[in-house]
DNA sequence: ATGGTTGTACAACAA
């Protein structure tokens, strides 16, 4: 089963680059985030056309997380449990496979939290600890369990071009690498880490031609219960969507791009 | 130091 998050930095400016890719990489599971639109605005129909189940949280202009599925999906809900917030940033279901076991995915859209210090930044720093708790809970459950987005965590330093240059952005600096090394120390694994030796990054900057001079950033990933680790068999990062020369005549492509695993 | 892209929405903010 091929479960993929993306953020996609607006689901109306992207469509046709968004369907292009879901007819070629056929993912079972996704969770989009940035769509930057309201429920009744979300593109329902043509998912449903590809055989997807759509669970949106939207919001008109930022944000907004939604999550699709091939298969049934069941106890869907919308924002983090026990913490306040008008941002829609996260979305969790289970999804019911006939064919394998079930497994609880979320999609997040962590806040970015520059500039830091400032409030953005106390945001950013109250959002990680109530994912935090979140996944202390699920994982004590011991089931299947995978939350999957734009965690706007680069977890060192080889996930940036220049570590040195993003030392005090609120992407790398050291409070939000700990909550990383943390969310790892409750028990969770990163799929894409854990398959994968090589650095490679999710997004790259719209600004000074960074896909070209490969100045990317690692800020998406998918972390693992350890019921859902043990059926990890595969995980990728589909670049070359991101190249403006690919793909749909002049639809510009999000500056991230799809991360995806395969699991039993 | 400044500006450098893009999306939303139409000025300015977010990323």
């Amino acid at each position: 089963m091929k479960i993929a998050t993306w953020n996609v930095n607006s689901i109306k400016a992207r469509k046709p680059r968004i369907l292009d890719w879901f007819d070629e990489a056929k993912p079972d599971v996704c969770v989009l985030q940035e769509i930057k639109c309201v429920d009744e605005a979300f593109p329902t129909g043509d998912f449903e056309e590809r055989g997807y189940n759509v669970f949106v949280y939207g919001q008109k202009t930022y944000n907004g997380v939604a999550l699709l599925s091939k298969h049934p999906v069941e106890d869907v809900i919308k924002g983090l449990p026990n913490f306040e917030d008008d941002q829609a940033r996260y979305i969790e279901g289970t999804i019911i496979p006939d064919d394998t076991d079930p497994i609880r995915v979320g999609g997040l859209y962590m806040p970015n939290g520059n500039p830091a210090p400032g409030p953005k930044w106390d945001y950013k720093l109250a959002f990680i600890e109530a994912l935090i708790r979140h996944m202390e809970d699920r994982f004590s459950r011991e089931e299947a369990f995978c939350v999957a987005g734009d965690y706007n965590i680069i977890p060192s330093a080889d996930g940036v071009y220049d570590p040195k240059g993003w030392a005090d952005d609120a992407l790398f600096r050291p409070e939000v690498r700990a909550a990383f090394r943390r969310m790892k120390a409750i028990g969770f694994t990163s799929a894409v880490h854990a398959l994968m030796q090589e650095p490679y990054y999710t997004f790259w900057d719209y600004q000074g031609g960074a896909w070209k001079k490969n100045h990317g950033l690692q800020i998406d990933h998918l972390l693992l219960s350890p019921e859902a680790a043990d059926r990890l068999e595969e995980a990728g990062v589909d670049a070359d969507v991101r190249d403006p020369e690919t793909g749909n005549g002049d639809v510009k492509p999000s500056d991230h791009v799809p991360v995806w695993i395969n699991i039993a």
